[in-house]
DNA sequence: CGACTAGTTGAGGTTGCTCAAAAATAGTGG
DNA sequence: CCACTATTTTTGAGCAACCTCAACTAGTCG
C-alpha cells in the first residue's frame, strides 16, 4: 500500500488544513533500495526525513564495529529528532524505501508560525524519550527471552497501527538488526527464537512470526 | 551556591527578558528532605517542575522491586519531560532540594505566545533523546568497568557545567542509585570501584572520588 | 551501647558471549 | 533454469562476566 506523501502521517496526528498543505509543498520524495545508508551519524542535517514507505533502522555505531539499532521506523514517523543540527544517529534501508526530506530550515520557519505545529513536534519528542526510556528498561533489566518476546509483541504492535496485521507478522529486518536493537548477539537471538517456539510461545517460518497466544509474563511490567 | 530561582537557569540557556520575567512570576518553590518522592510515576502531571538546587533521580520501577535510573537531575534542569501528560518516572530527591513548580497549563500558553520559548524546549527534548540514547549505547555495549568509568567522567563533566569543580568529585548518591543507573549490582559496582583504584583510574576517599589522569580507553567512542 | 543502614568482600552459579562449523537462503551469470 | 558463490542463520562446545546469596565491616543515630 503506497503511502504517496509523508505529511498525511505527520506525527500519527492531523496538522491543521493550511499548514498540511504548505508543508506537503515542501516535501520531496526520494528512494532507496535495501541496505542503503539515507544519511550517517554526524552529518549535518539540512534535511529532515519523514518516511514514506518501507522499513528503515536507526542506529549508532561504535569503533569496534559494534551497532546499536535504537528504532525502526515505520512509514508516518520521522528518521531521528527533526530540528537537530547533527544527525545522532545513522538511517539506513532495511526493505526498499521512500522517504520525503524537507528543508529543515523552511520547516522549521513553517513551525515557529504555527504554535499547534511546534506543539506536534513537541509531543512527538515526548513520545521518543518515552519509547527510548523503554527500551533502555529493558536492555538493563530484562532476561534475553523476555527481551525478544517484548520485541516481537510491540513489534506486532506498532503494525497494527498502520493496518490490518495478519497472524503471521513479517520481520523483515535481519538477526543481526534485532540482536543490535535488542543488545545481544545474533547466535543468542537464533536460539531464543528456537527456546520460545519450543515453549509454543511464537511459531517461525519464512514468512515472519507467529504469536500464539500464551499469557505474556508480567516479570518487565512496571507497578508503583 | 544556593540558586534562588529556577528560571535563570531556564534549559542552561537565556530566554527573552519579557518572557523570563512571566515565567518567574509563575513558579512556586518548594523543598525536600534527602530520599522524599517528589512525584512518581504514572501520576498526572500538572505541574512541570525545575530543579533550582540539589540533586534529584529520575526513575522507573519494576514490579519485582529493581528501579532503572533514568537520570542525575542538577540544579537547571527540567525534572522528567516538562508537558507531559503523565509522569513517566519518578523524582525522588537525593541530597536536600529546592525545586520550583509551574503550572503546566499556564506554561503551555506562554509557550505558544513565544516560539522562541517553544524552540528552547524543543531543543531541551532534542538534548534529552541524545542523551538517553547514549545511554543506553552504553548499558547495552559496555563492560561493567567501562561503563563505571564513563559514568564518573560524565558525572565530572555535568558537575562542571555548574561551576569549578575540586580535583576530588563528590558522589552525593547511592551505590545503589548508581548501580540502577548503570544495570548493574550494588555488589559489582563496589568492586569494580575497587578493580579501578587498582588500575590507578581512580581514588575513592570519604569525600567522593579522584579521576587520576589515565587516558581513556576508547573502545567505547564512536566512528563512522 | 545497640540497632540499623550502607558498603565491601567472598564463593559459587547462570546467562549470554566467543569461536567454530554446518545448514539454509539469496544472488549471479551462463 | 541451473550451477556456483556469498551471505545469513542455525547449531554446538566451552568460557567469562556478572549475578546471587551470605557474611562481615563501618558508619549513624537514637
Amino acid at each position: 500500500m503506497p503511502r504517496a506523501l509523508f505529511p498525511e502521517l505527520f506525527c500519527g496526528t492531523r496538522a491543521s488544513q493550511g499548514a498540511l498543505r504548505k508543508f506537503q509543498r515542501l516535501g520531496v520524495q526520494r528512494s532507496f533500495a535495501p541496505r542503503q545508508s539515507i544519511f550517517s551519524e554526524r552529518e549535518s542535517a539540512a534535511t529532515v526525513f519523514g518516511l514514506s514507505e518501507g522499513l528503515v533502522c536507526l542506529h549508532k555505531s561504535l569503533r569496534d564495529g559494534r551497532r546499536q539499532v535504537m528504532k525502526f521506523v515505520l512509514p508516518g514517523e520521522f528518521l531521528g529528532m527533526p530540528f537537530v543540527e547533527i544527525h545522532k544517529v545513522s538511517a539506513q534501508a532495511v526493505t526498499a524505501v521512500s522517504v520525503c526530506g524537507f528543508p529543515r530550515d523552511e520547516l522549521k520557519q513553517l513551525m515557529e508560525a504555527s504554535p499547534r505545529m511546534a506543539q506536534l513536534v513537541i509531543n512527538f519528542s515526548i513520545r521518543e524519550v518515552d519509547l527510548t526510556q523503554e527500551q533502555l528498561l529493558l536492555l538493563a533489566n530484562v532476561s534475553a527471552e523476555q527481551r525478544l518476546m517484548a520485541f516481537l509483541v510491540g513489534w506486532r504492535a506498532r503494525l497494527a497501527h498502520l493496518g490490518p496485521v495478519a497472524k503471521t507478522v513479517p520481520l523483515p529486518m535481519r538477526r543481526r538488526d534485532i540482536a543490535d536493537f535488542l543488545g545481544m548477539k545474533p547466535e543468542t537471538i537464533s536460539r531464543t527464537f528456537a527456546s520460545l517456539e519450543q515453549k509454543k510461545l511464537i511459531r517461525i517460518g519464512p514468512e515472519g512470526v507467529v504469536l500464539t497466544g500464551g499469557r505474556k509474563k508480567s516479570t518487565s511490567s512496571k507497578a508503583a
